[in-house]
DNA sequence: CGTCTGTAGACTGTCGACAATATAGTAAAT
DNA sequence: ATTTACTATATTGTCGACAGTCTACAGACG
């Protein structure tokens, strides 16, 4: 039987919303601090309650809302605390990724890491930047899926959602598109060599200056949106 | 109002029901690999099945069952596999923390370690071994708790629970419990001398010992249990 | 025999209705 | 004027019933 038939969506309706709404989350459609009504969303998705609370306690738990009990949920909100919280978190696990890609993985892996960047320098030579950023997240959940831990990915999987939401609510300047692409290749190149130490730093430095961009002024920004 | 008094038990059925099968859960009552029927359980709890069907899905969510669609939920199973990665997430996570309490902690945090490894000491020497693991937990515990990072914490949370449901199959055989003791003074000595690169060794040595220790034999133990 | 097809049951998924709880606004009491 | 008590209403929590889906087994067919 082809894998490719299997796709003919028999997932359960919790699954579904749950997707619809992290979505929406991920993207800023739905604004951090924003209550989410169960009556008003399931008859908006023209579905029951039940499933919809299914879903809920599932965005729950990936920290993507905050429920309290007989209060409700509410789209989560970061301040400028968090967001080093977050980004410090990154860093260790995209490090542990990278040192365990280094000490098991093979060459297919590494050839894996280089295409992604070839595709990187691609869309930086023609200026998407939309384009440029989506494979930024590709090679960054790459080096987390190459390093062949489950529970590394699990983990990460709540950490980079919310680096997601945080990303999109800020339409962060990006500096040198170029440049970022080059960062990558350095990364790559440290890996490939096995150096732990400069793939490590380089990541380092690579993700806290891109937390750093977010970080600045995030406060301020937060109470703009709330008057709004 | 205290917040010491809210505690007169407002909490919705879903997570009361949380807390009892995860404590089953943890305790070794419901076995890994063991079905989760709704209904059953509902009766049982003397509920209906939506508080209980909320309740699974955060126990999933934490990583203690699987849910898949339409199949219903088992207790997790862990392979040996599992458990390195494990251990080896819970070294990353722990020897983080002990590394931004060397560098953002006080006196009073080092006070609070030590206090804890006071503890163990006396509960050693009474040679109370439930005791130990019991204040055990705690030490470990403390040292994500006093690291302030409030991401970390949650994440250790799912870390957390694995290894007590690891442990509580697998009622090993401590070595020596006076020897255990000492090893955490070892630990509390070097954060208080902010010496990061031994309090990092010295975590990772006694955690990865913790985990090989239990690694020992697991897949025969598993499928040893699976028969009965 | 072995494979396919269909049916019965057990279980999960979804629904609509009702109960419990919180919040805001209003009136009564001091 | 401030506090208290009390409704009204909005929202969350829980229930029991029904629909949808899987699995195993029995019979049809080669």
């Amino acid at each position: 039987m082809s894998n490719r038939l299997n796709t003919l969506q028999n997932k359960p309706l919790r699954e579904r919303v749950v997707e619809i709404l992290r979505d929406a989350i991920l993207i800023g459609e739905l604004k951090p601090g924003q209550q989410l009504i169960e009556t008003e969303l399931a008859t908006q998705l023209g579905i029951s309650r039940a499933p919809l609370r299914e879903a809920l306690q599932q965005l729950n738990a990936e920290g993507l809302i905050e429920m309290v009990p007989y209060h409700g949920a509410h789209v989560r909100q970061f301040n400028s605390h968090d967001i080093e919280e977050l980004y410090s978190l990154r860093t260790l696990l995209e490090t542990f990724a990278a040192q365990r890609i280094i000490e098991q993985g093979d060459e297919n892996t590494t050839r894996q890491l280089r295409q992604i960047f070839e595709e990187m320098r691609a869309a930086g030579e023609a200026d998407d930047i939309r384009a440029v950023s989506l494979i930024d997240r590709n090679f960054h959940d790459a080096i987390i899926r190459l390093s062949g831990h489950t529970l590394l990915q699990t983990t990460w999987n709540v950490v980079s959602m919310r680096v997601r939401q945080v990303m999109a609510l800020r339409n962060r300047r990006i500096t040198n598109i170029r440049e970022i692409a080059l960062n990558h290749l350095k990364i790559v190149e440290a890996i490939e060599a096995k150096n732990t130490t400069q793939a490590v730093q380089l990541l380092e430095f690579h993700i806290a200056s891109a937390g750093d961009l977010i970080v600045q002024g995030w406060d301020v920004f937060v109470e703009e949106t709330l008057k709004s």
